[in-house]
DNA sequence: CTGAAAGCGCTTACAG
DNA sequence: CTGAAAGCGCTTACAG
């Protein structure tokens, strides 16, 4: 990896550096034959400019950081991919890391991140991060910050959402359209603004419909997984056998209160319906495919790097930045794990 | 983002750039006194060396590039978490790319990554790429480099791989013994040699157990997808209407030969089987469960970085470079999608 | 024990 | 039209 330097192309043609880089650049007070000549050899000798350099000079990376909860995970992989696309678009690179859910974690990497000079940070807040200073500190700094997916009111930067609250409404308001009365929730973490904003949507669509809400009906699952939906299943129904309906927080979630009530020999949605969330693609495949909510995880992506890049060029011209709160729309999506209507 | 530097330390202790460099590192020939009030005042001001400074005065980065040919991917997310955390606990950042199985793709962001100067670089070749020059350009820069998955045995450098032949072998094996006779096999495409390799276990454990290797039951599925797995079973039982049982490049692929089967109210495993590959989530909550082989991804990317971080290590201390394959083992999982032997 | 100087690879204001 | 100099932020061999 001994690559060619400016100083390189220089003595060979025996010219000065400056000179060379002027060429290099299109500098009007170059002559026509210098300018050819390095050019010309720049070519054969494959010159590259060295990036380090570049950024050392021009005191920034032209790379962003993503820290997201977990990325063996459909929806964050989504994001992912478009946050890379989107980024490599703009000539910037990606630099991700997973905090588990872990807030130590997560301090860490924001750390990590800000040590290795990114232009700006992309980050979804972990499930146990429930202080902020880590991220007023990032703001303090001046350093580009843009949430999404898991965020929190308490810090004023720029965020990407979708409306968890409108989401979950939408969906609940099919079951009871449907004709359920009673409906289970298996509901996230109390610490995660989504999970709090969809079991209020929840909540909501209940009493605008006549039915009065009963937190004993609401189970907690912290690990998103089949294994939840299973268990809260399985205790929910010995809890309340008239259920006719579970709303769960994630489709891996619904797949397990799918997969129990098979086992079961209850019928979907004949006897109980399942809705869960996010589309993911084991939402299709199983049987019955699973009712849920469409979120454009790779728009988000896009979106929350569009917003960064903004907000990275404002910092560079020294303008004052805007904060913008961008809520992308979803989509309800029929299967079979509901009723018609 | 206005980080503090050696030099506001030195101005304000009036003292050289070069001490305060020297007492942060704690160099013996610095004054007690000195050191200690370097310290504490670095410490109040929060004082991080700048990394880019650093970069390229180490010829150094820290970071590795990683492509792949699609990040929304059980395998391949599960690679990325490997290959992040092993790179995070060694000191390492890694830049995450997406070919999309594009050969034009994979050779841009290669380049990209060298220009940017990352320590060495992990790929897994896209399925369009059938030409190696660009890896070979890589080595013959000296740019460490790491393939996994889909590697080549034309490029010579280390890579990391699961045995596919053998993996193939077993799985169609217990179809087998389990009494089928009639295998057809979903294949991926002509050019990944993980394809071809499975390809080959496929046709050796036939002649082994005296059955007919007969080409004809043989589809290419390009798209890994569930569609592909519905539409070539369709196929296949058009053509052959005594098929007992498919081997399938994919859990995906898989998955979508049983909703055909299913739909067609074709008995699994009685009247035909069904066997995966990978052990995605998919697999498991799928009725009846998938038989597949295990890859342990994780494992995959952490084995690539632990071979790559030893290659930089050693190029950097000059010592003659050695390359390594490493082969993974797998496991046969088996589920409710094949009868019990 | 301290610090001026050179260097990593580049850019650009300035002098000639 | 060309190039020496200063600078981005750091390290380190060397002189004092």
């Amino acid at each position: 990896m001994k690559e060619v330097t400016l100083k390189d192309i220089a003595k060979i043609l025996g010219i000065s550096v400056t000179t060379v880089s002027k060429a290099l650049k299109g500098y009007k007070d170059v002559s026509e034959e210098t300018r050819r000549s390095v050019m010309m050899l720049a070519e054969n000798l494959n010159y590259k400019p060295n990036a380090i350099a570049l950024n050392l000079k021009n005191q920034e990376t032209k790379t962003i950081g993503l820290v997201i909860p977990e990325i063996v995970h459909t929806f964050f992989s989504n994001v992912v991919k478009g946050v890379v696309s989107e980024a490599e678009e703009n000539g910037y690179l990606v630099i991700t890391l997973q905090s588990s859910e872990s807030n130590l974690i997560e301090k860490k990497q924001l750390e990590m991140l800000v040590d290795k000079r990114v232009d700006g940070i992309l980050l979804a807040i972990a499930d146990e991060t429930e202080t902020y200073e880590h991220l007023e500190n990032l703001l303090k700094k001046e350093m580009p910050l843009v949430l999404f997916d898991k965020v929190t009111p308490t810090v004023n930067c720029s965020k990407v959402t979708i409306d968890d609250r409108k989401a979950a409404y939408e969906a609940v308001k099919l079951l009871i359209d449907s004709g359920c009365k009673k409906i289970a929730h298996l509901r996230g973490p109390l610490g995660a603004p989504n999970a709090a904003d969809r079991h209020e949507g929840y909540v909501k669509v209940l009493e605008e419909n006549g039915i009065t809400y009963d937190p004993g009906l609401v189970y907690l699952c912290d690990g998103y997984s089949v294994e939840d939906g299973k268990k809260y299943a399985q205790k929910a129904l010995k809890e309340h056998t008239d259920i006719d309906a579970f709303f769960t927080i994630t489709d891996h979630v619904a797949t397990g209160v799918l997969l129990h009530l098979n086992r079961n020999g209850i019928k979907v949605p004949e006897q109980v319906s399942v809705v869960g969330f996010s589309n993911s693609p084991i939402s299709q495949v199983v049987i019955p495919g699973i009712t849920t909510t469409d979120q454009s995880a790779v728009q988000m992506g896009r979106e929350a790097v569009s917003l960064l890049l903004k907000e990275i060029a404002t910092r560079k011209e020294k303008k004052p930045v805007e904060y913008f709160h961008v809520q992308l729309p979803t989509k309800l999506i029929q299967r079979a794990s509901t009723k018609a209507v």
